[in-house]
DNA sequence: ATGGGGCAGGGTGCATACAATCTCTGCTGC
DNA sequence: GCAGCAGAGATTGTATGCACCCTGCCCCAT
């Protein structure tokens, strides 16, 4: 495959919904395959321990194999896949209890987040947090949980929440943490079983915490998202152990 | 510079010190340029902010800038570094509230370290950590810490006896959590500053911290290893506050 | 039939080439 | 005297080439 792209670059420079914050730039080769991988992974279309062919990656997004073998370097810092030497990539392989200790540990650094925000957030910030507890709500009532779209949605939502609750923490640094350490994986893992029972348990404890961090109660802002993600940890767990292999979101040959 | 290495790779498979565990196989360039690159910053031989020239980096190392580069990646994922596109890679720097909230996230992780440790360390494992803790206090008699050299192995001893945490808690995931997240930056700043009383203090905590592994008591396992995380929080940011441009440890220059 | 050696193809790791971009410097014109 | 700009050199981002490693398969000797 020869350099077919040329074009690609001019394109689009990201008008999309982008957040007026920060990017709007043209996104690297580098950073195109990073996230193109890590979709992939997250949503399941590679089977855990399988094995990441370079020059497959490379040709799928009409790339050389340079950028690609950084982003996997990056992925593998994440722990997302592992690696040998003269062997290449392969997916990670996590067992339960690994599963269970990441999702504490996780509950553990984003309660102390929480405390941060409810310490440290202003009025905006307030509102923000508010707001996108709010948009979690409707979502989680107005999508089709079981498309690939809706549960996109459903998780861009829940992120939203999130970074609302960083920003108000001040705490990007943490955020680094958070989502560059086996964090999404679990989170796309989740929500695909998570049944609407669940979605509406979850929406309902961002209201709470968004109440907590309005009433500046750090230490009850943390109990409660600790116990939030103690409970996606347990409702993931439950999946896991009725269906042990994950099935892919989307046909999405990776081929 | 063209390569003038060739030897290298059949010189010293590495029969040096290796745990017996694992690795004994001889390092990839990328490797090697990754712990370089990793200990020219921890060890304050470049500035915060200081921007890293991959040529420069390459010809030091003999290698071409492709394992560099890789490797740049990595610790902008670990977030020792940050880059910019078409701007390369500077050294990360930290305001000293990140430097707080890092501290502190890193004092809930360890803190969860040892609660699994203490709840799934064998009897083995219980020796080990005692081992380490006895091992951590001698060093500590016996090496200057102002030399390179007795900061190096103070630093060795330290983690050490993280290592046989990990290994007791069986969480190899949460490590890597650890390890790959502006940690040791904080880690080697503290000791760097670190008087003899507080690594005296340290030791006595590691004792502390292994006799609960040992009585098998989670929870004041996890309250120990917070507070000695925080002790070293509140060390190193005095030491922060009375002299905020760190000083290299080393001549070594990276030029 | 079976164990093993060797060979071919697929893939990785690294080096090198090259265009695009950035940065710094010295000059020009106001 | 200084803002601003052009150009050269420095540096990055990506593509490509190549040697080595690794694996699976076929064939041969036992």
């Amino acid at each position: 495959m020869t350099a077919v792209r040329s074009l690609d670059h001019r394109t689009a420079p990201g008008p999309a919904g982008a957040r007026p914050t920060d990017e709007s730039t043209e996104l690297s080769d580098n950073e195109r395959a990073y996230r193109h991988l890590r979709r992939e992974i997250i949503e399941g279309r590679y089977e855990q321990g399988e094995r990441i062919i370079e020059s497959r990656v490379a040709n799928a997004l009409a790339v050389s194999r340079t950028p690609v073998r950084e982003a996997v370097r990056r992925l593998e810092t994440e722990g997302l896949v592992t690696t040998e030497h003269n062997r290449g990539a392969q997916v990670r392989v996590l067992t339960e209890t690994e599963v269970g200790d990441l999702y504490e540990a996780r509950a553990r650094l984003e309660g102390f987040l929480s405390e941060l925000a409810a310490q440290r957030a202003d009025a905006h910030d307030v509102e923000a947090i508010a707001t996108a507890a709010e948009h979690f709500e409707h979502t989680v009532a107005a999508v089709d949980p079981e498309s690939v779209e809706g549960l996109r949605k459903v998780m861009a939502a829940n992120d939203q929440f999130h970074a609302a609750l960083v920003s108000a923490g001040r705490a990007d640094q943490l955020y680094r943490v958070l989502t560059s350490t086996v964090d999404m994986p679990l989170v796309f893992a989740a929500f695909e079983r998570y049944s609407p029972e669940e979605l509406h348990r979850s929406a309902m404890f961002h209201h709470l915490i968004a109440g907590a961090v309005a009433a500046r109660q750090p230490e009850r802002a943390g109990r409660l998202m600790t116990e939030h993600i103690l409970q996606g940890r347990d409702a993931a767990m439950r999946r896991l152990r009725l269906d042990p292999n994950r099935t892919p979101i989307e046909e999405g040959t990776h081929e």
